[in-house]
DNA sequence: GCTCCACTCTGCATCGTTGCAATAGAATTC
DNA sequence: GAATTCTATTGCAACGATGCAGAGTGGAGC
């Protein structure tokens, strides 16, 4: 039941410890013969070295933790996928984290988890943190955010440009025709920063062509799962001006329950009412209809986040905390008639 | 940027490395005053323990493995989640790790992953895995097999009864008066052991009824995708004796799929041909029709798992290796008339 | 035959922490 | 005042690995 230590294999082979280790890692020169030895008091103890102790000693671990609030959100395990497989170009392996949006978690994950020694680095979705979290953070391993844009932290952020996005989307739907738009995902508090950005963006696009935004449109959830779009979309159909003519919902899950809303109600999309959503997760794709989407680069979101981390810890790119952006596309599905 | 330790807090509070690690941990007694001064000088210099050292002192890290092959499969991240929340309760972390099917990072995951020492033990949901893989194993930590029924294997083992499941899903379907019922997802090869199962039911509902089966019918994928199922359902529709009356898939996301073709086709669900899926994932309540499915009990499957690997690490059970069997139920929804 | 070098191999110290056992000092007892 | 108990604090060794510098070999060179 003990582990197997550097020590028994060195007992066994009637070597050194030293040299074991050398054999292990690859080092210094070993003769053949040593080398054989060695190799097969490995193989018969069944010697895997402790990684905590070597990383110990190494003082890194090739463990980058990300940080997400919730794993059963496509858009999440999408994102979590893509990061799993940029770090592993870079020999590191990723620990995914889930903090069901609970502040004490992310927290503590972000805290504690790099200085602890046991993640060399942090990617962080921060959900409910705030700067000034961040700004208390003592911790010394890199930490790069996600999402969420928190004004003049001190750490590398990647985002899409919401409000240029949900502007597009807004846009798009208003090139329809419509007239009467929905915006469902508000959150006009303290944590709901990215809700509040496609806010923007919704009021822009009506802005730029001047017309004016009836307030009593903008649906606020509380969280953005399926089911708060479908209790968005009731609320929105009994609407005392009678049900919009278009909606955009600020992520893929509460289109997809307010799609459900509509097709239980009879409604006709997008005939009667076109949906946009936000993520571009693969169940907007099957769905039907399939839904029109801004679709952020998932890809590129894990691939500029990986790389300015690796590249932090490499201790090259000593500079500035930076904004990255990454590119999104309207993809017009039959949501909207594409 | 070089972490503080032990030995920095002590030189600060002026009093030796144990003291401050007796604080730290709340060991043994230590005067007011030297506790105070201690923490004063802990939150001053920012200290946080380094895991890497304890757990390394201490011989357990308290982190679990969860080792699955696709996080972004909604089952899989349901699962996890509801394996994490659970973990969390007996004082374990979580550490979800992605495979994508591929048989050396499984083999290194659970080989290494706990003999390394980084995990205590590990909650596998093998892919490809075989038996003779699992004999091989020399790791010290337990190890929890979750889903595959791997026979005979030293390990304890998490599961529904994948044939009862399939055979009552096609006995709901025979019910309904369906004659030619299609099975999608067979995979007669070594690593399709579920999907076996599955077929098996399939077969043993017909055969109680004293009713053939049409092999034709029974369609194999490679994965487990919406795409699989979209494409194996466009090869049903054009079956030579016509399209079947009912399609029984091995999970909602083939499932999923082969709505998406069926209604792109114009075929009437459940009318014309009645879907049922397995897994009872969140986007098949909100699919349009809402899909009659298997639903694993997946909160069970999750507690199960992680209170035997923690009883087995604590020393408690250190009995046999165990099958577990979690309860599933059939739900009846929309895609089948519910 | 001696020096020198290359090649193998090894011992010691160390990473930051905790278990153990012991110490110094204060408080209590008789 | 000496013996005893208790409290607060400490030093040493160890967890299992690696960095570094050094120690044995044997052979080449002169």
């Amino acid at each position: 039941m003990a582990a197997t230590r550097l020590r028994d294999v060195a007992e066994r082979a009637g070597v050194s410890i030293r040299t074991v280790s050398n054999v292990v890692n690859g080092y210094a020169q070993v003769s053949d013969e040593t080398r054989q030895r060695v190799e097969q008091a490995v193989a018969e103890l069944g010697y895997h070295p402790n990684l905590l102790a070597r990383n110990l000693k190494r003082g890194r671990t090739g463990l980058i933790a990300l940080v997400v609030p919730e794993l059963d959100v496509p858009y999440f395990s999408e994102l979590a996928r893509a990061v799993v497989a940029k770090a592993r170009l870079h020999g590191y392996t990723v620990v995914i984290d889930q903090t069901d949006g609970e502040p004490d978690r992310e927290r503590e994950l972000i805290m504690r988890g790099a200085s602890a020694a046991l993640f060399d680095g942090v990617i962080l979705s921060p959900l409910v943190l705030s700067q000034a979290d961040l700004a208390r953070r003592d911790a010394a391993g890199p930490l790069v955010l996600l999402g969420e844009r928190i004004a003049a932290s001190p750490y590398d952020h990647v985002a899409i440009d919401n409000v240029a996005a949900a502007s597009d989307a807004t846009e798009h739907l208003l090139a329809l025709g419509r007239t009467r738009i929905a915006a469902v995902g508000d959150q006009p508090y303290d944590t709901g920063e990215t809700a509040q950005l496609r806010t923007r963006g919704y009021r822009e696009a009506h802005a730029a062509l001047g017309l004016r935004v009836d307030d009593s449109l903008i649906v606020s959830t509380h969280k953005f799962h399926r089911s708060d779009g479908a209790a968005a979309m009731a609320d929105l159909l009994d609407h005392p001006d009678g049900p919009p003519d278009a909606v955009f919902c600020y992520n893929d899950l509460l289109a997809l329950g307010a799609i459900r809303t509509l097709l239980t109600r009879g409604v006709r999309i997008p005939d009667d009412v076109a949906v946009v959503g936000f993520d571009d997760i693969e169940a907007g794709r099957y769905n039907t209809p399939t839904l029109t989407t801004i679709s952020p680069d998932k890809t590129m979101i894990a691939q500029l986040a990986v790389d300015r981390l690796v590249s932090r810890l490499d201790g090259r790119s000593p500079g500035e905390p930076t904004e990255l952006w990454a590119p999104y596309r309207l993809e017009i599905r039959e949501s909207t008639g594409g």
